[in-house]
RNA sequence: GGGCCGAUAGAUCAGUCUGGAAGAUCGUCUGCUUUGCAAGCAGGAGGUCGUGGGUUCAAAUCCCACUCGGUCCA
């Protein structure tokens, strides 16, 4: 860390001095006489009931006031980005207002949206989530104020001295807390490959903000210069708004109406006193597990001066309700922005706030459904992000369908535990492996195991770490795909298809051989990209079996012996397959776009494939779709193409796109580039896409939807076909009808009163036939009673079935007789024998068999009333029927 | 994306370790009892043991792969 980084022409200015922490040894500029640089541990809040500030603002106050300070001061304000991080692959949520610009502005590749800007970014972390609602000021969603300025070499907006005159100013002039109390700390700042010194300003007790300056880029040979420097800010408005209100946790100041009404239904009133003091020591420790939160709490108790169980008693009920306006204040923002709650991904997340929210509830006794404290949530953000009005019914219905889901976790939870309890001999106790499984393999965690158990369940301190410690398990390695080297300095491909789609016949030149295939300089074959399959056709008559995109070139894969280099060749593409792939691409956006406006704005693209006879949609949503719903979107989608609307595709600035259409563009994924191309069906659907479309929605012909399937949760596959593939598929449904009616004799609207018919007929038939063999059976028996062989007044059976009897049923129905031991053999090539007998007769089976399998092979076993073996040598069955009375009475010679 | 748990009658599950004739409870149906309900008694129906391979004379059970569900984590 190099000291001049910090020496700023703006502090000597103004007369700041730099001082050493006496505490933590860290630099610190300010214009007061500190001792300390003010942070905690260091120093503890002294703004509690005590504001610097001259104005106590609300959230929404607080946030109008920065941004209008910055606007008033040369910065654009622009409009926050989505809490879903669609626009990059690395990352799931956005997590600072500097996500919203890398890569691409930070690499340059893109302009920023304005320069200078001001923003509220909307922000989620999990990473703290166990200290919210404890601690007094972490969050899971926050807003994270910013101003951004993006210096190119040519073009410099300005870097840390105006950054730090703007921070001072704005504390000073606008909030009007006095100069000497700011104190800004030197620190060091590394992200993402990039570093550079930063400032965090703090403000009697509590950081306030970090003022980072981006300007180095770290490389494994070490630092070096950006050509880019960003003003990186970060002001947290939930604890400026805190510090205006000098309350005893940022919680009381930001929750605003939803924390009162909690309050109200819960029936909670608080000593402030005591909350105040909790909160000055939970400020000051950074509580990382649950033995530093206990620690916290017993020093408070001690400072107050009760105990700790009347702390526990008194601030217990609180957290609960400070982490349920937490959580659902974090879900309404993250179902708004499409997050579907599932079991992976950021769906993850969001049901993970669901199920905390309702543990709280439940420990409050607050027994209303999640969604109303949401529904408040949203009362209170809607004035100031409108578009939640809009999705307020979605949302909600999401938290409805997800606490359902939850219960019946619940119920089948309770009832395993009440399963394992009772399987527990006197005196056992659930054991901590038992009670790992259950959290880790069934979601229960300790405390609701308890709730479930009728005896004490022992919860071990470190039970979450043991947990986690079960997860630990070596990385496995990732296979890399066969990656094919592209000749260097190749000339990129020139895509003809994109200049004119219907461009099927073209000349080109081979200019490189690569694998089995060939790069041409120019091409009309599309190559697989974006779910959209590729083009076949030939080259010089030669078939082209396979396109691919790599870099800048186009491959295509030829089948047999290829073209030299510098070949001149005449390419096709096979124009029946390409209208197809534009069709079922197509199509995929108009379902996208119905699918959305009929089950909610939820439904994002999560996957999709087009081929020649097939189109495959993967959405965003929980549930999969009932027969109404299918129906209706084919109705829809159909109603769509016949009115013929144009697809209109525009390569436009992506700031532009994204000003124009917002993030609903990002429907498959990433798309790199200062410059997207849109595609865009009216009133319904835009897109950034690569794709080729048909011109008009008419031009895709028929679609129909064929199945639909929920292939995980939170994500339903929706398969369709369209134009001749879809007719074929009619037309082979009405052939399936035709042949049944045909079969059954009967028409196709009778089809269904005759199916049922013929059912009905065949249980009666089986019916019928079961009694009968039952009678045949009974036949059986007598006539092999009758014709026994009598050993001690035993009835001895040697039978061999013959093809329609069951050698089961026979044996069984034998050994439920007294005094009859029966060998019976089944009619197979591969003879199988039974051996059973009745409850008084002395003989273990077992050796019966063994005597048979010694004679005629095979292998077997069983119970001493009964016993089975296969394997026998079919010729030798008879014999070894007629020597059963034999055997049984040398057995019996031999026990006697 | 990874770990773990699971899939047997309409529902909830036992049986799987240790291979050998598919079970319990609830529900359902029929009859009896009751003024009616709740219930009681008697009897019946209901199963490709998730799918596909393998081992074995024999697989719900052992081995392998897959599918689906649940759950924890990233």
């Amino acid at each position: 860390m190099n000291t001049s980084e910090y020496e700023l022409e703006y502090f000597k200015s103004k007369g700041f001095t730099r001082k050493k922490c006496s505490k933590c040894g860290r630099y610190y500029w300010t214009l007061g006489s500190w001792e300390t640089c003010g942070e905690p541990p260091c120093e503890e809040y002294t703004f509690i009931g005590n504001s610097p500030m001259n104005k106590s603002l609300t959230l929404h106050e607080m946030r109008e006031t920065y941004l209008r300070f910055f606007e008033k001061h040369g910065h654009t304000r622009i409009n926050r980005y989505p809490i879903v991080a669609r626009w990059r692959d690395d990352v799931f949520f956005t997590q600072a207002s500097i996500y919203d610009f890398q890569p691409w502005v930070i690499e340059g590749v893109v302009d920023p949206p304005a320069n200078p800007l001001v923003i509220s970014q909307t922000c989620v972390r999990f990473n703290d989530i166990d200290n919210v609602g404890k601690t007094g000021r972490h969050f899971t969603f926050f807003e994270m104020l910013a101003h951004h300025a993006f210096n190119k070499r040519n073009k410099e907006i300005y870097f840390k001295d105006r950054t730090v005159e703007l921070c001072q100013e704005f504390f000073t002039s606008c909030l009007g807390v006095s100069p000497e109390k700011m104190r800004y700390i030197e620190e060091w700042w590394e992200g993402g490959g990039n570093s550079g010194p930063c400032l965090e300003v703090i403000l009697d007790g509590v950081e306030l903000a970090t003022l980072v300056f981006m300007m180095y880029k770290d490389e494994p040979d070490g630092r070096k210069p950006l050509s880019m420097t960003v003003v990186d800010t970060g002001y947290g408005l939930e604890r400026i708004t805190w510090v205006s209100q000098g309350t005893s946790s940022a919680y009381e100041a930001v929750f605003g109406p939803v924390l009162q009404y909690l309050k109200e239904i819960a029936g909670i009133s608080t000593d402030s006193r005591i909350l105040e003091e909790y909160c000055k020591v939970a400020g000051m420790t950074n509580a990382r597990t649950a033995a530093d939160i206990k620690k916290i709490r017993e020093m408070t108790a001690e400072r107050i001066g009760i105990s700790y169980g009347e702390l526990i008693q008194c601030i217990r009920p609180l957290e609960d309700i400070y982490v349920i306006c937490d959580h659902t204040r974090a879900l309404a923002f993250m179902l708004n922005d499409g997050v579907v709650p599932s079991n992976v991904r950021e769906g993850y997340f969001a049901r993970l706030l669901v199920r905390r929210a309702l543990r709280a509830m439940r420990d409050l006794g607050i027994n209303i459904p999640l969604s109303e404290i949401v529904n408040k949530q949203i009362d209170f953000f809607s004035a100031v992000f409108t578009e939640m009005k809009e999705n307020k019914e979605d949302i909600l219905g999401l938290v409805d369908y997800e606490e359902e889901k939850y219960k019946e976790t619940l119920a089948r939870g309770r009832q395993l535990v009440s399963r394992i309890t009772k399987s527990l001999g006197p005196g056992e106790r659930i054991s901590t492996e038992m009670l790992i499984e259950l959290y880790d393999s069934h979601g229960l965690n300790p405390e609701i195991v308890q709730e479930f158990a009728s005896l004490q369940v022992d919860i071990p301190d470190d039970f979450y770490i043991r947990v986690a410690a079960r997860h630990e398990k070596p990385e496995v390695m990732r296979e890399e795909d066969i990656s094919t080297e592209l000749p260097e300095n190749l000339p990129e491909t020139k895509l003809l298809y994109y200049e004119d789609p219907e461009l099927l016949e073209f000349e080109a030149t081979v200019i490189a051989k690569i694998d089995k295939g060939v790069i041409l300089d120019r091409t009309a074959f599309y190559p697989e990209g974006g779910g959209q399959e590729w083009d076949t056709g030939t080259l010089n008559g030669m078939k082209v079996i396979r396109v691919l995109r790599k870099g800048n070139s186009v491959i295509h894969f030829l089948e047999g012996d290829f073209f030299q280099i510098g070949t001149k060749v005449k390419g096709i593409v096979d124009r029946k397959r390409r209208m197809q792939l534009m069709r079922h691409h197509t199509a995929a956006h108009l379902i996208n776009g119905i699918t959305r406006k009929l089950l909610g704005n939820h439904v994002w693209q999560a996957g999709a494939h087009k081929s020649e006879d097939f189109g495959r949609l993967d959405i965003t949503h929980h549930q999969n779709l009932t027969r109404e719903q299918i129906s209706e979107l084919e109705k829809e989608v159909n109603r769509i193409v016949l009115e013929n609307l144009p697809v209109r595709i525009k390569m436009m600035s992506r700031a532009e796109a994204e000003k124009l259409y917002g993030f609903r563009l990002y429907q498959g994924g990433v798309v790199p580039g200062a410059i997207i191309r849109v595609v865009e069906v009216e009133g319904l659907d835009a897109e950034a896409c690569g794709g080729l479309h048909c011109k008009n929605t008419g031009q895709v012909g028929l679609v129909r939807i064929s199945k639909t399937k929920r292939i995980q949760d939170g994500v339903v596959r929706i398969e369709y076909s369209v134009g001749m593939s879809a007719v074929e598929n009619v037309i082979r449904d009405k052939e399936i009808v035709w042949m049944l009616s045909e079969k059954l004799r009967t028409t196709p609207e009778q089809l269904i009163s005759i199916s049922d018919k013929i059912l009905e007929d065949l249980k009666e038939t089986k019916r019928a036939y079961e009694n009968l063999r039952i009678a045949y059976n009974n036949n059986i028996l007598s006539r092999l009673l009758e014709n026994a062989a009598i050993i001690d007044n035993m009835k001895i059976v040697a039978y061999r079935v013959r093809e329609f009897e069951d050698p089961v049923e026979i044996s069984k129905a034998l050994a439920t007789r007294e005094s009859v031991l029966s060998v019976i053999v089944s009619a197979e090539k591969n003879p199988r024998i039974l051996v059973s007998c009745g409850e008084n007769v002395g003989i273990d089976c077992r050796l019966i068999l063994k005597e048979i399998t010694a004679m005629a092979g095979g292998a077997g076993g069983g119970k001493k009333d009964f016993a089975q073996a296969g394997g026998l040598q079919e010729e030798m069955v008879d014999e070894v029927l007629r020597n059963v009375p034999e055997i049984v009475k040398r057995l019996m010679s031999g026990c006697a």
